[in-house]
DNA sequence: AATGAATGAGGCTTCATTCAT
DNA sequence: CATGAATGAAGCCTCATTCAT
């Protein structure tokens, strides 16, 4: 694992996605109703969000938004949906990284991108704050997080990387449950970051922690430390 | 580690708050109100809780809050404050334990009390939600996040467990920040169970996961596997 | 008066309204606005409708009512008007009766009609109710009832039951003005039927009630009592 | 039946209710804020009268409505059951008035009060409207129809003046159906007159038929006729 | 010290109306 | 001619905060 690795999963991110969305005029009036609310929510929370916040940021009037949407609730709820399905992609990108090592990277950093940040960290915790009232968001997070470690566990399991480490007696789906529970943490910390900090600087701390949870995961004794 | 050791730490936590805090009638009205504020807060989070269900959780007017809080965000602040009292107590309690292994299940187990939890995780992501956006409680949280970490850091250099076993070419610092990553994200993982989870049952599986955390992270290969 | 008059009052509101309105394909585009205006209305008023009920209910656009009306207004206006032509068409059915009885219990029993009364109950009072505030409304409501009433006192006049009973000493138009006082007392009592009570058992209530109107203004009291 | 009569008739309303109400200072704030919604009501409508427009009436913010009436709905609810107290009361004034045509008199004028009339006529016409799409308020209104017209079924068959006279066949029960049929008339006939008309223009012509109909009713024939 | 009545700004939502297509 | 997306004013309601008692 090198420096060349890392430029390699930084530009699967800003490449990837940003081409082909043109800034967002023809893209689908739902969809730039959830950008803006996403701006919104992750600025100010779901509750401190006016629907005038989220019109004002989508640069539309505030009656339009209830052609779109039931009510605000419902914007919630299709932000979550949305948050589920950008969680999915991310997991399917994970899966799809050469090595172990790289997929948890993706799977660390997904909140660090300049542009577009699959996942942003104060929204998530306060998904997180409203799944704890709202039985709907909290179903629906637990079976995200439930697919997403499944899908980690799997990818363990099959992992060379993993088979050849001593695993210290502990099961894929253990493993992949210290994992997420590392990145739950790690996300959770994000929010305490001044907003100065940039992109990268997040990127550069998630990458750290990565490896060393990796290198304590994965690595055996024998083998020599990392970095 | 038996169930002695558990039973000593249940009474750790339930014995050493209550006496000293004689039901609540002499008891200081800001800590009245607190005590309040604390069960809206976790229940319906901050921005939804209003004044008025303050009151009412403490049987008082609306307008007494207000002769001991300047408004809202001064219950906020009060509550963070409170909270970094209890994490801080939380941490003391920890260092006291006899061993690292209790330490961190201390650690890990706060929230997990049917009277009075002194963290209660709902609101402690909620904390963080608002962390986000609030500067003032950012940096309070951020610090005694850093309190508990260097608190942490210290016990782990002095534990002989810890010298003892191959700590994966990992500082203490490191360790530190990986448990506490852990912790968090096990906090926020609470906040998915379903309310009817009764706090021993969240205790068992806390218990689970800091014991195969502190496998990981403290036993040495060669010794045979814990439990 | 057998049941077989009461089959053919039935009939001449059936039949006659029907037939040179082909369902209402090539119908002016005005009225299918005002009768789908017509049912909204009865069923949550005038102000509680919304322009898209009735674009709703006519199977069109809203943008098209305003093609046809200039707003909401106006088109409670031409729902107005509407309805004073069918009191007219009524009243001119009423005066080509056989009998004065029978005119009498034309103009009781409009609104007891299956398919399409002419005169909705709901209707006529939300009217009453906005003319009490609309000045146009109240001028044309009162000048249909005006012409109304001066047909019936002319039917009186004519009438040789009327001058034949005694008429208690009450002029032709003292007695139109009675009638037209129970006529609209009655219409205000169907608004609090349940809405399940059939058409049939609306108009019979209404037969008695006229008829009893009718022995009471025009039967001599040598006469043997009606029915 | 003289003139005398008509002068102590019309004290009775204008002596009686307004000496032991001061202004309204002290006046229970329930009773303000429906005295205020009546006056909104009567002017402009339920649907019509914004809760602004009650709280301008009565002088008060439109927050303090709230803390007196859970939402607009319930003022409704409230005003439909003041109605209902206030009908009551008349009919009992009614029931202690000399003879029966007084008490007809008095029912059939209770709207025709400079200062506070008992029965705003728009605001009836308005109640029925609603009633035809509320079903709590038509049973509300049915009650109370119910509720006056045994009161007069049992005054007809009490009356001297009805046992003597003929009453055409008809049961106390249909007469007091057929007289409240024509006060409710004679009600929606009068949101009809102009705004400017006088309440001693109103009672002259109530009152002039309820003479008509009480002759037609209760005077026997041989009688000469009245006026 | 304590109450809770009172205020009014602000949030959510609806709806008459317009207008580009 | 017809559509329905779009606007924004206005209505209902809540709630932080104040203040007379």
């Amino acid at each position: 694992m090198t420096g060349a690795d890392l430029t390699m999963n930084e530009r699967s991110f800003i490449v990837l996605p940003m081409p082909q969305i043109p800034p967002e005029p023809s893209l689908d009036r739902r969809a730039q109703i959830l950008e803006a609310a996403i701006v919104c929510f992750a600025k100010r929370g779901f509750h401190q969000t006016s629907m005038h916040d989220i019109s004002a940021e989508a640069g539309i009037s505030v009656g339009l938004i209830y052609r779109y949407f039931a009510n605000k609730e419902a914007v919630i709820s299709a932000m979550a949906d949305r948050h589920t399905k950008e969680i999915k992609d991310l997991l399917e990108r994970a899966r799809q990284a050469p090595s172990l090592l790289e997929s948890l990277e993706i799977l660390f950093t997904a909140h660090c991108c300049e542009n577009s940040p699959k996942v942003q960290s104060a929204f998530v915790v306060d998904l997180y704050a409203e799944a704890s009232r709202n039985v709907a968001i909290a179903d629906l997070v637990r079976d995200v997080l439930q697919t997403s470690m499944d899908g980690v566990t799997d990818l363990i399991a099959r992992s060379p990387e993993a088979k050849e480490a001593a695993t210290h007696g502990l099961t894929p789906e253990e493993l992949s449950e210290l994992i997420f529970a590392v990145a739950r943490g790690m996300l959770m910390r994000d929010v305490l970051q001044p907003q100065e900090m940039t992109a990268a600087d997040r990127r550069t701390r998630q990458l750290e922690v990565t490896r060393r949870l990796w290198r304590l995961l994965f690595k055996t004794e024998s083998e020599p430390a990392y970095a």
